[in-house]
DNA sequence: GCTTGACCTTGACGCAACGTCAACGCTGCA
DNA sequence: TGCAGCGTTGACGTTGCGTCAAGGTCAAGC
């Protein structure tokens, strides 16, 4: 007769994983001394390395049971499904390492490579570092809404930045940032970003790519509690029917004087 | 505002992931409002954003924080690491795979190739399913002593096999197992063993594969516990001063009348 | 006989990343 | 005003054991 750690030595498992076995109702509870301890024989062995070779080759414990028991055509059967099982986990975690690898490769965590040369591009333009930080964000959770045309629109962003007043205007938006509420400067960019949106919507450019509303007001509330001066610009935007700056679009009547 | 069903849906992750995250640390808990209600900004989302997009490139949770702060230096250090592991991972699951294969294709689950087509030998010989068990699960319990030297093991036994009494022997042994203490056959089975085991002495065969005793006894006490016949050969070969029949070697002369 | 160290017992927590109730409060709309 | 749909905390479940904790048992040496 063997103790627990003589057939767990004998069939290469832990004691612990034994114990494991009887919880779960894998391997039987053998007899008892009048110690209490737990007597084994050869059978327990034999059965314990059947255990330990199917859970070793992946066999979830829950089916190891039925798949001892099943005939041969079962057990072919039962273990197809646990190898598709694997194959899929092995998918995920190649996939897996393929974003690692594009992060490793200097790929930013959060952004796609063409947003990030966006704001390079901005920054080469003169952008500072605290506007450059609120693009940023903004810009990682448009991503996120929608990856599949996040490149377009960036597309048409860098088309944007072609024209000489759009660079200006982001030279001025980002010195906005340290305007105080009363600098009259915010109504001369009121004024630049009026004449741009104009020109969109004469244009036919709506500068809709899918956000809604609710989201759209996120983009909005941000912008305006990181300045004063942003705050400022948007209620001049809006006593002039503008609905903010972020949508391309005149507000309705019934919500111009709020 | 954002309540935390909307910076969940922003970022994409469920809500429950979002308090998961607070529980851990990785994501602050933010301010509530007067009903007890958490309030997030835009920047909670943003940061939802990186952390998702690093648990899902399988980074473990508890490096996340990390990673996020690393200099782009141990950022890429902090992704090798990871890296690695999947890697490991994969490699595990691979090895399982090639274990699910071979099982799939017809391998027993504990025993090699070898020692199944030694037991088919067995049965073509004549031996019969109880005592093939028998052998079996003795086999197993070997084979998952000693992989290594397996297969020269039952090399060697099948060799044993071309010997005409032998086989005899085996035969026997498989009827044996019905057989009653006071059946006279047990003599003849006895003489049989015991000339096979001076011969074997003889040409200096000792059958020693590197089992320890204790494990031999077990092997030696399940065989004798299969049938009272097994009991009654063992007592006569330790009678004539044999040591059972597992090891080929005479008892010291101590252990000769326990 | 006594100590000591190795082994046995049950019970319970820990891990990883949440999913899924349960029980109850808050909110917004018909 | 009632109800559906959100929010809150708390706690258990998943997978396969590892690892204490707090004892009882056993064999060996003094």
């Amino acid at each position: 007769m063997l103790t627990i750690n003589q057939v767990a030595t004998y069939a290469g498992v832990t004691v612990r994983a034994v114990r494991h076995y009887h919880q779960i109702g894998l391997l039987p509870e053998p007899g008892r001394n009048q110690s209490g301890y737990r007597t084994y024989d050869a059978d327990a062995v034999v059965r314990l390395i059947q255990i330990h070779t199917l859970a070793d080759a992946g066999v979830p414990l829950s089916q190891v049971q039925d798949l001892l028991d099943a005939d041969p055509e079962a057990f072919v059967e039962g273990i197809q499904k646990i190898d598709d099982d694997l194959r899929a986990e092995i998918r995920r975690l190649r996939s897996s390492r393929r974003r690692l690898a594009r992060l490793a490769a200097g790929d930013d965590p959060a952004l796609p490579p063409s947003v990030v040369g966006y704001l390079d591009r901005l920054r080469t333009l003169g952008v500072d570092d605290r506007y450059l930080a609120l693009e940023r964000n903004a810009w990682i959770m448009i991503a996120a809404q929608v990856p599949e045309r996040i490149d377009s629109v960036i597309a048409g962003k860098n088309a944007e930045l072609d024209d000489p007043e759009v660079v200006r205007l982001y030279q001025l938006l980002s010195d906005g940032l340290s305007w105080s509420v009363d600098d009259p400067r915010i109504v001369e960019v009121a004024d630049c970003i009026e004449r741009l949106m104009v020109r969109a919507v004469e244009a036919g450019e709506t500068g809709d790519i899918g956000l809604d509303n609710q989201f759209l007001d996120l983009l909005d509330d941000t912008a305006v509690r990181a300045s004063p001066a942003a705050q400022q610009l948007r209620s001049i935007l809006e006593a002039r029917g503008w609905n903010g700056w972020i949508r391309t679009e005149r507000m309705a009547d019934d919500d111009r004087h709020p």
